[in-house]
DNA sequence: TCCTAAACAATCAATAATACGCAATTTTTG
DNA sequence: CAAAAATTGCGTATTATTGATTGTTTAGGA
């Protein structure tokens, strides 16, 4: 076995492994102790991963013993004021005794503070709301079955017979990464995934999305215009915007981001 | 064990509790007290814990909310050694890259600290374990769907066709309120649902219960010990609960709770 | 206040991990 | 095809880590 082929080895163990040791990479590769070493040694330089007594660790992992899932919590300090302003503006269509459904997702999570004050039963995949709604609430928290993905954070069943098929609510509350006339936009496959599962199981498909999301495009297609049926969004959409969502008879509340908090759809 | 998985284990098991002791650490590493006290030394430098007289504690406590459920936190407090060096012990049975069950309980809960050394794929219906290892480890989680109910700290999903019907492993491991010659026994019927829907997703029944259990009695019959292959228990286990676990031709493994945690080093 | 048991620090021998030199092997290059 | 260069593996010297032993400090009870 190759140098290269040996660093691809030790790479793709260190990655998944809280720990490697030398020995368990000669095992791995038929080479010897010393031939390791000097590889880790080498990786090591070239700031691939992090050399330890005994063997190998990864570089950055470690690092965030924090809240679940680096590029969640990244995206989670993007735009927060509006994030918040909708999602509060997404709960206030609630009232207490109601299910619904929460897609998981950055700006959907902000959903859990205004929902911390409320008595509703909450089916979400998504772990950190659960997770956060179990420690700060006292709604019924219902959770989807499957494996959880750290990078997006939820939970998904390549099954189609869980759990979620017999659930049903109202209203479903759902983010994406972009939204155009071709409908609802999203980057990743396994949100996707994730979301078509769920859309099946509500009436009232609620987006939330800031106004940047109306310039975004993306690869993969979600659901049409004609599916949603109401989109919340902040003050600084554009006409142009709010003409399309008119044109699809879809519903469109502004969540307004300054002082005054719209108290007009309180109520429902 | 390297230095790196004890600082693993140390953390893990700091995080989960307010204070650890160096006595309950040694028990869960298997190193000796001067180890664990360089090694608590080293972590109170790198600011990850305090260190205190008789162990450390966590460096955040407005982190620790507390997992939800009042009689789990009263309950987890409640002979942590046995519950750990059981755990540990029950641990040790797997291997990297084997596929468990871990049915949800106070006991089955310390498997977290050993695990979060490991990589492996892990079922459970316990939220705190899931969030836990999703935390600290980089095992593959897979969680049942259903309701979260606080009390007993575990998913519940009232329907037979989720996704637990689509998960086996080899080994499941779930704890019981006792264990008798009628089999065992859970005091909670809804546990009882939850572990007889696991049950049946598995070869190796292993079953963790300190000494004390072979004295209570419950109400609630879960399984015959016939279905047992394995129990995990402590070192006051009395010659009468042994032989009658010899007698249903079920494999003992006791756990040392004192100093001599000798040859656990089984597998890796 | 003193006394006792536990926790701690310091030292040292045993052990495990690593570094280094060198020869054997493989790969590259002329 | 042969020489040069690099890579690899082995044996040994060196270094770091560990666990037991010892003595010292601390906390809590009589």
């Amino acid at each position: 076995m190759h140098e290269r082929e040996r660093h691809r080895v030790i790479l793709s163990a260190v990655q998944d492994r809280p720990v490697v040791t030398v020995i368990d990479m000669c095992n791995l590769t038929g080479a010897s102790e010393a031939t390791i070493r000097r590889d880790i040694a080498t990786l090591h330089i070239e700031k691939k991963l992090r050399r330890i007594r005994g063997g190998a660790e990864a570089l950055a992992p470690p690092q965030s013993v924090g809240l679940a899932g680096r590029p969640f919590d990244v995206n989670k300090t993007f735009q927060v004021a509006q994030k918040q302003a909708i999602a509060s503006a997404a709960v206030n269509l609630c009232a207490d005794g109601e299910s619904i459904i929460i897609n998981g997702g950055t700006t959907t999570f902000q959903m859990v503070h205004t929902l911390a004050t409320r008595r509703m039963q909450v089916f979400t995949n998504s772990f950190p709301i659960a997770e956060h709604l179990l420690k700060h609430s006292k709604n019924t928290i219902m959770l989807s079955g499957g494996a959880i993905y750290r990078e997006q954070n939820i939970i998904l069943s390549p099954f189609d017979n869980d759990v979620t098929r017999n659930f049903y609510a109202k209203r479903m509350f759902m983010g994406a990464q972009g939204i155009g006339p071709l409908g609802l936009m999203e980057a990743d496959p396994l949100l996707i995934q994730a979301e078509q599962k769920l859309i099946g199981q509500t009436d009232e498909l609620v987006v939330l999305v800031d106004s940047s999301k109306f310039e975004q495009r993306s690869s993969l297609l979600l659901c049409p215009l004609s599916r949603i049926d109401t989109v919340i969004t902040d003050d600084r959409i554009t006409d142009k915007a709010a003409a399309m969502l008119d044109a699809a008879e879809i519903t469109l509340i502004v969540a307004e981001t300054g002082v005054g908090q719209a108290e007009d759809e309180a109520a429902s």
